[in-house]
DNA sequence: AAGTTCGGCAAACACTTGTTTACTGAATGG
DNA sequence: CCATTCAGTAAACAAGTGTTTGCCGAACTT
């Protein structure tokens, strides 16, 4: 059921989903609904969480793993690029409802980005580049991260539903604008 | 009708808009929208040129007049701000349709945010910091800014509808990601 | 003054929708 | 072996949907 829901999100958004659409999808009853899901809202926080699982490893296997500013940017380009490709349904839900219109769902993803952002500003304070860097400045440092890697991902996935040469261009922005703030990070002094 | 649609995308997407609902909260027939447009989809097009003319204004008044970078960064932060509180539902509407359910209505929102990158490349290009700079580098710069703009944008519009005290913490994480990317600025040579 | 466009209406068409109800078979547990 | 939960069904309900059609008055053009 969560499948049939996520495949008729692919060109439509949660508020305009139908019950009966996503039972007819699931080749099921309209009836069968109810058995699982109050609302469709539940149904969309459960892709949420759904779609979130996988994000979280890919987010380890960023952090993870050592070398120089250079090869952790070029490993996480790569990494968001082969993960919206692999999990394009996910990042699309996520995508449109962020700012969607169900305000159970957007709360949900807002929270969890807020926990990624933590999580990488908790990675960051461990690297010897961030030695005398406040709390403050350590977070407002990952939520620019992670903005950007929330921005990268819709434009990887738009560049990939229409116009897949466009994706290499995309990829070399991302680096340079990656190096650029990293290159800011190494200058900063004090917030 | 374009006011009423609007009014109805308070909370709610286009792609689940109905017609008949625009045209009883105009207070008009079902058949009068059809003398105005062929689609909702038409309407939704509409719309995003309306908000965008704002937005034009909006970044103009951002990038004229002169002055340091640390009064350029807190003069766009206010007009930011400022520009959200007073054109909350286009603001709105643009967001939730950036990446929503309607193709033409994404395409339209992209074009223009394209064209806002232009702009602001030109316009960084005529700043002395930019002395030396590619035509790629320049470009890579104006979308982050953009990029940035637009996620400062969504994150003032949620808090002013949800919990409006987190506005100034907002304000003044954009400041810093801002003072941090205009650091990297400064210390960058070559792609 | 005659004609034509413009913006509006009511009514009708055939569907689709969300949700509830009562019912059914299969698995599960004591 | 009996009871209970589980996951499913069909049928019905009232209400809402997009779109077309034919009609009408006002405003503009010539």
């Amino acid at each position: 059921m969560l499948d049939a829901g996520l495949h008729l999100l692919a060109d439509q958004n949660l508020a305009s989903l139908g019950v009966r659409e996503v039972t007819r999808e699931a080749g099921l009853s309209p009836a069968a609904f109810y058995r699982h899901f109050p609302d469709l809202a539940a149904l969309g926080v459960a892709l949420v969480e759904e779609s979130l699982a996988s994000l979280h490893v890919m987010i380890r296997s960023v952090l993870a793993g050592a070398g120089g500013a250079e090869e952790l940017i070029d490993r996480a380009v790569d990494v968001i690029e082969r993960h919206v490709r692999e999990h394009r349904p996910h990042v699309r839900f996520l995508a449109r409802e962020r700012h969607g219109g169900v305000r159970q769902v957007r709360e949900a993803i807002d929270a969890e980005l807020g926990r990624f952002a933590a999580e990488v500003g908790a990675a960051l304070a461990l690297q010897p580049v961030s030695r005398g860097w406040s709390e403050e400045d350590l977070r407002m440092l990952a939520e620019l991260y992670v903005d950007h890697m929330v921005s990268t991902a819709a434009a990887f996935l738009e560049a990939q539903e229409t116009d897949p040469d466009r994706e290499p261009r995309i990829a070399a922005t991302a680096r340079l604008q990656l190096r650029l703030i990293s290159l800011g990070r190494r200058h900063w002094q004090g917030g």
